[in-house]
DNA sequence: AATGAATGAGATTTCATTCAT
DNA sequence: AATGAATGAAATCTCATTCAT
């Protein structure tokens, strides 16, 4: 390994060691009441070092919720573009890649479920903002193009496709927040059952038989 | 009118001067946003009088979202208690409420549906976080009550109660949030009958023909 | 003496605690070298109480400099519009004013005659620079429209009216600034002689005989 | 060529980058302002080789100013010191010095014509400021000779020659930053032009005819 | 009871300087 | 000799809270 490889190596991991603590404590304190001293702290670094690889607070925060939900939103897209595979299973594969993304990185999942505009619109700038509110945006849109083709094929009764998306949205969030706070009280782990048996009522009440 | 009874009667509109202002504040700009400079100014007093009133900017913040929980919590307790009434129709009777309190007050509403105890796990003592959280969980406990009268009286299939509870519930909220969304763009106002068409779509799931 | 009068004086006093404090500062070590925290001490206050008074740094500054160069400014306009008479008298009436400014505001007058845009075109926002730049420009205008009319009415040699306005400015500084020197190491004061023995040898190289 | 001698070589001309790219930059941005980094940006080196050859931020800006401000005080006394050429004829010469200076080393000049002691008090040790100091008073010692030889002479009407000296040199001085403004603007470069009809004007006016 | 001036702790950000490689 | 990552002191500015009037 050359010296220069070590160096680079060295350096995505200290990028990696910010990253991680910023998003342990945005979660776990929320973005305002955490403070770049607090990251530092918990990365095991200086201050100045936070500033070396990221230009400001709210950069930090972006760099962090942006890859993740770029990705999550262009799985999401392939997905819904599969129009030869039934809106069913569609369904329940934009759901398991929901699921994944929320396995494979949770704090990432957690920032950009608590998204809150209005705490970043003074923080973020206006590119960045419109950017996660597209982003986030366009999760709900492939939802509802899958739920739109399932109508239009005649598997699901005639409702309003973007409702019928929120509701499967929301009922996600909601469903993981509260199976998390069982967690923290030490109960057994009901995620991906709860997940999976909340899409089969929803299907069930969207469906023709 | 005694003196004493003008001065009561001026206290009383003073505190609802400012918590009117702070539920305004609170909702458009978030709690940490939000100075209580600009809460004294929007109800027209000082900032020293804010403190009159109210020990601190939490407890200000506690007091508002406090009671409306409570009265919300309570009226969904009586509705779950009504056993004589089918389930389906003490569902709507829940829901109605539910939007019935958003309606008459907005503010308290969005309080309460943003609320986001990690924020102020730092801020609220012990006991009043805990008692905030009783009062969320509560409502989520009525309306599985609702369901699980209705799976046992044989109206609705078997499923987990909680989980159906929560697929209310967070439709419900992510609708209005959705929908609010819209309106702030300029469109038509569709929140009761997303609202409305959302629950039809669940009971049916959940329902056995 | 009512209490609104007593606390307005009060208030006006404090502000004029904050303004001789940064005066006295920015001239002793510049605008850059001085931080907030010595403005306050030196007023025997605390730092965010300067915040009560002032927006910012450079607000702070702002409103020093501007009303006295304003002042000045509107003096020489006034001299150098009095036309009946001669453009001889109307220069040294214009050295009378700025060195009777100096001698009223001598630490105004430090600050605009170490005016150095580039130190504060990062500072300073657009408006506010182009004003000060303005009104700076400005007095050398209304010496040159004295020297052009001297030239016009015979009295003075034809020269370019601007280079001659820029040599009376510069002398003007440049010997306050090195008898102010003198006066620090203890010497006697000769400032408004020696302003004077300057001006009438100017007047002397520019005048017909 | 040795290697040593290379190397003294390549030493030499490091040096010259640094002095270069932290000359330009102090003058058009300041001291304050221009950050170490920003220099070895423009020098292509690093930060570190930087402080391999000068001790500190003060000392680079000591060291570029200290030779080039002795270079021209000592120009400065060997024309005053020309006792055999007319005081008028060194006078030009004095001022065809300092052009010449100013023209072969414009950032050099600009260091040294806004040369701010108090900006520097805190920065720069007593003996370098006490030294720069020094140089400064020299240059206009030098201007002093000529003058008052030019008194004793019977040339020049009898004025305090410090005074005189004072006039010559901050007209120089500020006919400069004015037409250096000028050209900013994209107008014609009346510098030169300016300096000697200024100069002009000055010496008409000392002069006996 | 009401005011609002004053406080000072604490947040973000910058940058001269050091030092291991 | 050269690098540039890391440091941490210091600067600006904000705002919940206090307190004299």
């Amino acid at each position: 390994m050359s010296i220069s490889e070590r160096k680079s190596r060295e350096k995505e991991y200290r990028i990696k060691q910010i990253k991680d603590s910023a998003a342990t404590l945005f979660y776990k304190k929320g973005f305002v009441a955490t403070t770049i001293e607090d990251i530092s702290e918990l990365a095991e670094i200086s201050k100045g070092t936070v500033y070396l690889y990221f230009k400001s607070k709210d950069d930090l925060y972006y760099s962090l919720v942006e890859p993740s939900l770029d990705k999550l939103s262009k799985n999401l897209i392939k997905i819904a573009g599969m129009k030869k595979i039934s809106p069913k299973i569609r369904i329940k594969k934009a759901i398991d890649a929901t699921y994944d993304f929320y396995v494979k990185d949770p704090d990432a999942y957690h920032l950009i479920s608590r998204y809150d505009a209005s705490v970043f619109s003074k923080l973020l700038s206006r590119d960045k903002l419109d950017h996660l509110k597209h982003l986030m945006r366009s999760n709900l849109d492939q939802l509802e193009i899958i739920v739109s083709d399932g109508i239009k094929q005649g598997y699901f009764h005639k409702h309003n496709s973007k409702m019928t998306a929120i509701i499967f949205w929301n009922t996600f969030m909601g469903i993981i927040q509260f199976q998390e706070n069982r967690l923290e009280e030490g109960k057994t782990d009901y995620r991906r059952s709860t997940i999976n048996g909340a899409m089969e009522i929803i299907l069930m009440g969207i469906s023709k038989r």
